[in-house]
DNA sequence: ACTAGTACATAGTAACACTGAATAGTGGCG
DNA sequence: CGCCACTATTCAGTGTTACTATGTACTAGT
């Protein structure tokens, strides 16, 4: 991936996961292989299970363990109140942002 | 700040201050006091001086000495044509990231 | 047995923004 | 004169994040 990619994640990649899991419910490897698909071409599989850990210990999803038909049990994570509520604040950053960079990109021309 | 907007400026932050220095060159002061009329609300100055040096060792920018009426002389950034090719590949990788989070935002609600 | 696919975990590294302080020059005020 | 405010840059130390690379573990197919 490129090296801006990398550093552009970083703090957003929380807030794509938490919107996933606003959705529904889902495990790391779901995760992981639906951000692939969606073109993150290879988003590494340790940054998602490690981000996910880091949500679970802040306390914005609730976790719950179900066997798998292949392969060890699934760990399914879902959005919980105050994870809901970090996803709004998340948004309102992005928008923030986005509304800062779409001005610079019309300016810059 | 919001630590959330200190995570999601990591590499954005680059990509708006070349932004910025594409529409004319600057110094790092008129940079750090321009970011926060734009509501950046308290943009460390270190961050950018830093940034600044970052991308001038990278080779994205020229830079020039100019005394100053108040003060120790500034350092002029401006872009080059390497730093413009930079900026480019800031605003594909920020497109692809928005396009991603708009369908993420809509598929949410 | 061996391989491939599923599923999770973790130690070490690099990059980046922040904190907090230091340095340096100019001008105004009491 | 001494002090403060403003302009302007620099730097060492810290915390957070994503990546690399590897390891563990379970199942099914050959």
């Amino acid at each position: 991936m490129g090296k801006q990619m990398t550093e552009m994640l970083k703090g957003t990649l929380e807030g794509i996961v938490l919107a996933i899991l606003s959705v529904r419910p889902a495990y790391g490897y779901e995760i992981t292989a639906w951000l692939r698909e969606k073109g993150f071409s290879d988003i590494a599989e340790g940054t998602v299970y490690a981000l996910l850990i880091r949500v679970e210990q802040r306390g914005l999803v609730d976790v719950e363990k179900f066997p798998s038909e292949k392969g060890p049990p699934r760990k399914v994570y879902s959005l919980n109140a105050q994870g809901q509520e970090c996803l709004e604040e998340f948004w309102r950053t992005w928008s923030f942002l986005t509304k800062q960079l779409e001005q610079l990109r019309e300016g810059g021309r």
